[in-house]
DNA sequence: ATCCTTGCAAAGCATTTGCAGTCAC
DNA sequence: GTGACTGCAAATGCTTTGCAAGGAT
């Protein structure tokens, strides 16, 4: 299933930044934009080798990286391991699970006046973004024992 | 130079999950606490062999990861490569520059209805804590270019 | 005396890189 | 046709692990 819109907005993406289209990226970039899983780097390659039987696990990292510098996909770091990618770029942050790892979109964004209440606080320091996460549990994983403070 | 202090919290804090006060972990603390630097486990292995001359980088692996499980640090993670420890457990967040990638103490937390604000979006997910992290350019490392817009 | 911790070296992963062949433009 | 991209495999870098010797309680 080829998305027309999805294949297009890469298209330009990349022609702005003088890379070429590839059907490598075009696959990657249509599994991220229509998923809201977050997949690791292999979460990709295996998603995305069902229909480019060839694809290495390396072009999908470059694929990626490719992506992200062109602002079409986020770079999410964990303790867990393997970065994650998100290939949805409408505002909204993250609450990650402490137990099964798993990364949920919380919708809306934190609000200008208290990106800059924050940014103030940081002189000789120039202000281009921000990451948010929450932590916590998510339904499935009840903890058992007390919750600890909430602390960066 | 012994910090009084600074041993006798970790040997309550070790004590008091069952583990054991050694010289390698109170050196390990020592600097970590006098230190806001965040540094990476490498830039602290080098920093304490000056005083334990025989101390092993897999030690300091592990004595970096038994104080965070006591909470006597915090974990850093980001894409450039290896994870920085942070051992001032006072309130504050980070700015981390784009270009030369140091971390930057920005003091004060965000407030509690802030989060509480964040947090309400998450329905089916109990909120214990949050990561806020400003990313952006430190005076020393001006950009040329235009600055890309505000993003998670 | 017990059993946790250290230090060493080797292993384990995630990610990157070099390069020849291939493809988009 | 030219220069960028892919796929492969090897390399890299951070972190963890297994285990025997040593040390804290």
């Amino acid at each position: 299933m080829h998305d027309q819109n999805t294949d297009l907005q890469l298209r330009r993406a990349l022609q702005s930044s003088g890379q070429r289209f590839t059907e490598q990226r075009a696959a990657v970039y249509r599994y991220l934009a229509g998923t809201d899983i977050h997949p690791t780097a292999d979460e990709v390659f295996l998603a995305v080798r069902s229909d480019l039987h060839e694809i290495s696990l390396a072009t999908v990292y470059k694929s990626l990286e490719t992506l992200v510098g062109c602002g079409l996909a986020v770079k999410l770091n964990y303790s867990g391991g393997s970065a994650r990618y998100d290939g949805r770029m409408d505002p909204h942050y993250h609450a990650r699970c402490l137990a099964c790892g798993r990364v949920a979109d919380i919708p809306g964004e934190v609000t200008d006046s208290e990106i800059h209440t924050l940014s103030g606080r940081a002189p000789d320091f120039q202000v281009i973004g921000y990451s948010l996460e929450l932590t916590g549990y998510c339904t499935t994983c009840v903890p058992e024992g007390g919750l600890s403070p909430i602390r960066a």
